[in-house]
DNA sequence: TTTAGCACTCAAGAAGGGGGAGTGCTAACA
DNA sequence: TGTTAGCACTCCCCCTTCTTGAGTGCTAAA
């Protein structure tokens, strides 16, 4: 869309203060606080195109004006520019996210509660999916009272663990014997090659142990057969109720209802699996509820491949200019994080 | 406190209509609806004293009263009936809390879900704390491209890990050894036990891994010396938003933002540590701003001992009667679910 | 094409009344 | 002595009315 120079400049200014004031802007305070040299009447003038390009419209009859879903739109196609963040801001979550990493878990988290801070607005992680499970090795460990740790490693790195009752009373050189003949037998298993062949291999060896066999190898099964579902890590879920159009509990209800909601999530998240960075805005984003809200994602790579996404979800009066520089910028520190991990 | 019955009555009947409707109960729609055989210019001139006790009180002249905090207390303490759960409710706890239990956490977690279905207000779990941490088991594994996953395994049955870098390649077996010589060397230590020595004896026998060990000497350690905190499990926390007495967001936003912060719901939660279950009301509180809550705890127990805590976070004017209900059964239900994994 | 001027619109806030629920007091009654 | 009917009074709530002011659209002149 081709625009004369001056609307755009007008358009600009009006969502620029809106933004920063949240208020209907008017023809005579863009004619004061940004110098265009014309007078209000022209701007009027103007405004009047712009509403009826749809780009602006009024709350009510002799308001001021405000940016439309599709004003906001131009303006972030169009006319945002995009300065990068400051230095300072830049080390500090560099320093914050690189420094004592220990785990992708806690990463993933410090990147979220980071992406909140920076931005005030609700910053939503979605954690790599795990691909293709292969059992990396079991061991079953006794603990007092007939209680025996299941532990399952899978080749990813993924741990999983499980406390299982048992009733009979074995010694600890049984469990490395017992864990000893699970390994030999499942090790590099993955689900597809799983068979019931396994089963009576190992049953075979293991006949005395038939109901501690079965909750063992129910678990193994379960265990390789989620396809990991990528986890989604929320910072700052509380800071909408910092902003005034969301001063009503109603309308705090149902975006908070639905940050709750992990499903919902994933498939709002979901839906920015471009590469770069995705700006939805209002009812661009596939829940009813956020038709208030925008919603600016980007997915980070490890190794070259999209493992993740990343975004904070703030009104649609949000700073864009700001939330898109700080995301970016942490999408690639999160991605070096990985990298170094 | 001794009180005279027909002031008793009232007082009950006023507290009950305020639960039910949320406005303040005049003398007039008390002797409508709870038929207590006198004139509402009697129940007036009770009211009157009643006030003077300090058990209810006007939100301004010429408006109905509502029940004061003393008079919360003395309804609960002295006027509650506390009717058992019917039969079928105890029947769905007990059938969703014991049917499929895998571990601790999920059924802890479907406690608190539970609470906060049943009463329609926010639900606090403390899991239990664990106690003294012995090193069960120590195990590393290689992962591909010079990955290791360190597993933990305590003695309670907990399990932590992490992956750790790694420059030397080494084969399947080396790590089967090192794991073997670590677990010969730590087994069975607790922190006390952690001496300097350890390390110099595994160092001796590792000395061509030096990295590898200080990293994996360093994890134990901190592993063991974590005096696990005990988690605290969150059900319904936007039930609140339910609430008409929070329906103003700067009143939701304390009450969110305290049960965000895990530190403040476990001093809040702590209080109660009395046996049986607490009612604590408004400002008897520890908080600040849950000077218009209450919160209904109990403890539960495993093995005699007391081990965890849970509880209701509801507005003061709060169905106290149904939550003890709820709190007390799902207490004991929780208590036979610990005992039975 | 721009601008000044002007009439017009409409939300928000202040002001002013009823209406109504509820009270306290008083006097009569059992 | 306790209970009740009656009544004046209080004060929130809701409705209407009025005013204010920001902002607009239109028109005519520069």
């Amino acid at each position: 869309m081709k625009m004369e120079e001056r609307k755009q400049q007008i358009l600009q200014a009006l969502i620029l203060d809106y933004i920063a004031t949240g208020d209907p802007v008017g023809s005579r305070t863009i004619a004061r606080k940004y110098k265009l040299g014309v007078s209000s009447a022209t701007i009027r003038n103007e405004m009047a195109d712009l509403e009826e390009l749809g780009l602006i419209e009024q709350p009510y009859t002799s308001a001021g004006r405000i940016p439309s879903q599709l004003g906001y739109r131009y303006y972030v196609d169009c006319l945002m520019e995009r300065k990068p963040l400051a230095d300072s801001v830049k080390k500090y979550i560099q320093d914050t996210l690189l420094d004592k990493i220990k785990e992708t878990e806690s990463l993933i988290q410090l990147a979220s509660k980071l992406l909140s801070q920076l931005t005030n607005y609700t910053a939503i992680v979605m954690a790599p999916t795990y691909g293709k499970n292969v059992l990396r090795h079991v061991q079953l460990l006794p603990l007092e009272n007939n209680k025996v740790v299941l532990v399952i490693v899978l080749d990813n790195g993924h741990v999983e663990h499980r406390t299982l009752d048992f009733s009979l009373s074995l010694r600890g050189e049984d469990f490395e014997r017992l864990s000893a003949i699970l390994n030999a037998h499942l090790r590099g298993l993955s689900l597809e090659q799983w068979k019931s062949g396994v089963f009576q291999a190992i049953y075979h060896e293991l006949d005395y142990q038939k109901r501690l066999l079965n909750q063992v190898m129910e678990l193994v099964e379960n265990v390789l057969s989620v396809e990991y579902e990528s986890k989604v890590y929320l910072g700052g879920a509380l800071n909408i109720l910092n902003q005034p159009e969301f001063k009503d509990v109603e309308k705090v209800k149902v975006i908070l209802e639905l940050l709750e909601e992990e499903r919902a999530l994933k498939e709002v998240l979901g839906m920015g699996q471009e590469l770069g960075i995705s700006v939805k805005i209002g009812t661009e984003n596939p829940h009813e509820g956020m038709k208030d809200c925008s919603l600016i994602t980007a997915t980070y790579e490890l190794n070259g491949k999209v493992i993740g996404t990343l975004g904070v979800l703030g009104p649609t009066r949000m700073e864009y200019s700001k939330a898109v520089s700080v995301v970016d910028f942490l999408t690639s520190a999160l991605a070096e994080g990985l990298r170094k991990l």
